[in-house]
DNA sequence: TTGTAGGCGTTATCAG
DNA sequence: CTGATAACGCCTACAA
């Protein structure tokens, strides 16, 4: 339908133009120093004159290596995975990787798809944000036989490398802050149900349980945005009038909740703590200034994105699983 | 350096396994109906035992098509930009064909060598974010030959197709909501500077002269957050201490700034008035509700890429820029 | 319904 | 330092 389109300058144009062959050209491409000085200049001028793009398909074709590697997100408007990325870059950029990114908005099934997408293009090796897969997915990896990280929380049943951290104690550990402040009536605010909003509710009742006390959850299916945190506190005042805590599975929820319970003359900490997770800017912006548990977002990508290129280059692996820790931003938020 | 890594079955293992040719096995997975029950019963079986992945390198360089098109996001953090990818990708998706996404910082360099990436895996269409391109880049993309769609704002030297809206006119509306509440003293607060920053400060400023006022305006280079935000509301206060308005160029910025103020006891908007832009989810959260510009991200992401698939589908397009418009939200933050 | 031949653009390999 | 040849995996075109 588009037979009009030019066909792009290949090495054999640039060829003519010069009046050497193609295994010249590709030569000085890779590396102008291995042809003669004479040619090179002249090739140079050919190869910008015609505009030369280089095109990976014939080099994947054949070497079915392409060095890219893809990184798949849950989503594009979650911050923390934009530091994810910001770290993963920082360590295959200079070494000369590009990244392949592809999100699936929490669906395992659209995570198949774009790995298969991903697997289609011949990437070296695959930085995952999730533990939970499909069968195919599975499969399909270990069919391509190249490396893979799964980040951020610990599969039971691995792929192969990981890199994260222990939500559920995480969690635990927020939970027990809130419990040390005299909270005993905390309510878990969860929203779109991913493996760390399951895991840190685990952890919230684990740290309730073991303070001899009943925890209480209210969740939702819908995507965290501020106006839901807003909501959740509502409801869960709805349903619990002696709340006087709110433990949150993200900052969006909990930077909403503050602001909701502010809205209506609700003093936070004094009559509410509130707690978040992930300790996004806004969290140091808004005053209080909000609890939260800090992820090593950015360190996961760089940990991760080494250990994989560590991989790539053939050294041994002797440690496959890392746990990167957390800590606990005490803020104000919690009275 | 991986020469362990096991080869991916081809069409022509699957082929031996069944003990056809290649062809059939193409034909099969191209259109299970081409090809005889009893051999696609047997076909089905081998391509599922194998895990067989199709690989686009073959197609690529024969074709020269890819059915993917690349979307070039000047940063993964800006939630504004997620809502772009979006509405393409309501569009692209139930076209079949597949998005390759690329972010470059807002660096024209680096989107450079963002798109000569995706031009090297023969992307079939582009979908940019800036208006701003190296020469190289421009060069580059003539001579892939491929449409491009420039977004969000309007090039004064357009590559191709535009789908915009007027950033200058709705700053200048906003400023002039401004002024209609009597705020004749707004500074202007700007962070790194990209076309839409500079846009929205001449919109201001046209208004504020027309209004026969002296504009002010506070710039910095860092990225925007909500912290920042602040601390431009406390650089501003002490340099002009009788500012009785803000005009952020986002709403991390304004949010930012309203908590600072709420922090140190200044009523917005009774004292200050606040506007941003944008128009994110947390600017509804907030109390008062803030005035912002509401940009149609994600109708400009669906815009953009049905004037692609329209060119691709070798439709002419009758108005190659349009102007998707813009509402101003008056919120609460203006008094 | 299935098979054969040839080509897409590049690089590895071996010659000169 | 440069050239010739073959190969990568799939699909189009043609043939049986």
């Amino acid at each position: 339908m588009n037979e009009n389109r030019k066909r792009r300058p290949t090495l054999q144009d640039i060829a003519e133009l010069v009046g050497v062959t193609k295994m010249t050209v590709s030569r000085y491409l890779r590396d102008p120093a291995s042809v003669a000085e004479a040619t090179r200049l002249r090739i140079a001028e050919a190869v910008e004159s015609l505009g030369y793009i280089p095109n990976r398909a014939p080099d994947i074709l054949s070497n079915a290596t392409s060095r890219a590697i893809g990184i798949l997100l849950p989503s594009l408007s979650n911050q923390v995975f934009a530091a994810v990325v910001q770290g993963i870059e920082s360590v295959t950029r200079p070494a000369g990787y590009q990244t392949l990114l592809a999100h699936y908005g929490y669906s395992p099934e659209r995570e198949e798809e774009q790995i298969a997408s991903l697997l289609s293009y011949h990437v070296d090796g695959l930085i995952l944000s999730d533990s939970q897969h499909t069968e195919r997915t599975r499969k399909m990896i270990a069919t391509a036989g190249i490396p893979v990280v799964e980040t951020m929380d610990f599969p039971s049943d691995p792929i192969d490398m990981v890199v994260g951290m222990d939500h559920r104690a995480a969690a635990r550990g927020m939970t027990n802050l809130l419990l040390a402040r005299g909270r005993t009536r905390t309510v878990y605010l969860g929203a779109r149900l991913d493996v760390r909003t399951r895991l840190r509710m685990e952890g919230y009742y684990d740290a309730m349980q073991a303070a001899g006390l009943e925890g209480r959850h209210l969740l939702t299916g819908n995507s965290s945005t501020f106006t839901l945190g807003g909501e959740l506190l509502e409801q869960a005042l709805e349903r619990w009038p002696d709340l006087d805590g709110l433990f949150c599975t993200n900052d969006d929820l909990a930077v909403g909740a503050i602001m909701r319970a502010q809205a209506r003359g609700i003093a936070v900490p004094q009559q509410i703590a509130i707690a978040g997770s992930n300790s996004l800017n806004i969290g140091r912006a808004i005053s209080p200034r909000l609890a939260s548990i800090v992820t090593p977002r950015e360190a996961i990508g760089r940990e991760a994105a080494t250990l994989l290129l560590a991989r790539l280059g053939g050294q041994p692996i002797d440690q496959p699983v890392r746990d990167l820790g957390f800590t606990l931003f005490e803020g104000e938020s919690l009275g």
